[in-house]
DNA sequence: TAACGGATAAACATGG
DNA sequence: CCCATGTTTATCCGTT
């Protein structure tokens, strides 16, 4: 990301703007981050690291600043790390089985909008009345299995899915499958194992029912999947003018799962997605042979957008502007300097931060956090 | 034309 | 032994 040169890691004499204020003013008393312009308001949802409940009490909110004209809104967020054991890998315990993003879903009620029964079938579903036949399976899906997977990981409640429930994702979701030969759930395996996007997890032994272990979503990868996967959408939806019109409704081949709808903007769930840093490290017990992805210094993370008060024609010039704004998404860089920990919001996302709350960096901002899916709904 | 990515097929190993 | 899962290799095809 080119806003990585942008946002130099603050323990630098290049990050001057970083503000400390001590450690006695939690998030929710953070002052207002303010920018020259009111183009969009943005309350941040509350973000908080796993995994402990306790590991981001409001003390751990240390220091906020934010400081950029309208184009270049730039808000760094810094922990200070003696606040924020959670954050080393070394003081994770074994309870601690952080996996990718399972994080988000662990304290229940994570999904405040609309939380979709597991395989149930999506949202698109919503078109088609019961009586009405599914649309003939003949063409594959534009997805590739890559796509599919992510997809089908990322419906999940637990962002981990067995290779069966995978299959069977696909299966609910494309049509085209369900009468495919069995060939494709061996590419959908060979994806699985040689794709660095996913990450294999050991099952754990005392609640394990089936075989197999579950799959996650890289979460350095997850930027890169979310990226094809708009533009594969973005290309078909324009193409087939699915945007607007339900595959189902118009009879498509295929279908387009809610997943990839939550590549819009239009809605303004609750959702968290930052990845815990620990979840990273080759610490952690959970993972199988697969290690986990090595945290890099500028480690991008995505992280929706909360009630977001715009102008709709304001979020139509900002979808042709960055490419993962129509996602819903903040591009988040993740930085960890000496005792700080940093979170920097890209400098040209077009937010007016004037409004902007930090809210409590504690566990309650867990259960703002939701899946993919529930950024679905406003899509079509 | 070569390089690359993705899809597909197949062989093989492992474990329930 | 069967089957599901996971890994690896090879090949083909379309795109760049």
């Amino acid at each position: 990301m080119e806003n990585s040169s942008q946002t130099l890691p603050p323990s630098s004499p290049s990050c001057p703007t970083t503000t400390t204020f001590g450690g006695s003013l939690p998030f929710s008393s953070s002052p207002q981050q303010t920018c020259s312009s009111n183009r969009i308001s943005l309350p941040l949802s509350p973000i908080s690291f796993p995994p402990s409940p306790t590991s981001l009490s409001p003390a751990t909110a240390e220091s906020i600043h934010s400081s950029s004209p309208l184009s270049h809104c730039t808000a760094s967020l810094c922990l200070e790390g003696q606040n924020v054991q959670c954050l080393s890998p070394a003081n994770l315990s074994d309870q601690d089985d952080l996996t990718c993003l399972s994080w988000l879903h662990q304290r229940g009620n994570l999904l405040p909008l609309q939380p979709l029964p597991k395989m149930t079938p999506l949202p698109q579903l919503e078109f088609s009345t019961p009586s009405q036949p599914l649309p003939p399976a003949s063409s594959k899906p534009p997805y590739s299995f890559s796509s599919l997977i992510f997809m089908a990981i990322e419906d999940s409640p637990d962002k981990r899915l067995p290779v069966k429930d995978i299959y069977e994702w696909i299966v609910n979701n494309f049509p085209y499958y369900r009468t495919a030969s069995g060939g494709w759930r061996n590419s959908v395996r060979h994806n699985l194992s040689l794709s660095k996007s996913f990450c294999r997890i050991q099952r754990d032994k005392s609640q394990s029912v089936g075989k197999g272990s579950l799959w996650c979503v890289c979460p350095e990868y997850r930027p890169a999947l979310l990226e094809v996967l708009r533009k594969t959408h973005s290309y078909h939806s324009t193409n087939n003018n699915l945007m607007n019109k339900p595959a189902l409704l118009e009879g498509a081949d295929y279908g387009v799962p809610a997943v990839c709808d939550s590549m819009e903007i239009s809605d303004l769930s609750h959702t968290l997605l930052l990845s815990s840093p620990q979840t990273l490290t080759t610490d952690n017990p959970t993972f199988g042979e697969n290690p986990p992805c090595p945290l890099t210094p500028d480690h991008e993370e995505l992280v929706t957008m909360e009630s977001v008060e715009y102008q709709q024609e304001e979020v139509c010039e900002e979808m042709e502007k960055d490419p993962l704004s129509d996602s819903g998404y903040i591009e988040l860089h993740y930085y960890q300097s000496h005792q700080y920990q940093y979170l920097v919001l890209p400098g040209d996302t077009e937010l007016d931060l004037e409004t902007v709350e930090i809210l409590q960096l504690d566990a309650e901002a867990q259960e703002a956090a939701g899946s993919l899916l529930d950024l679905a709904g406003g899509g079509y």
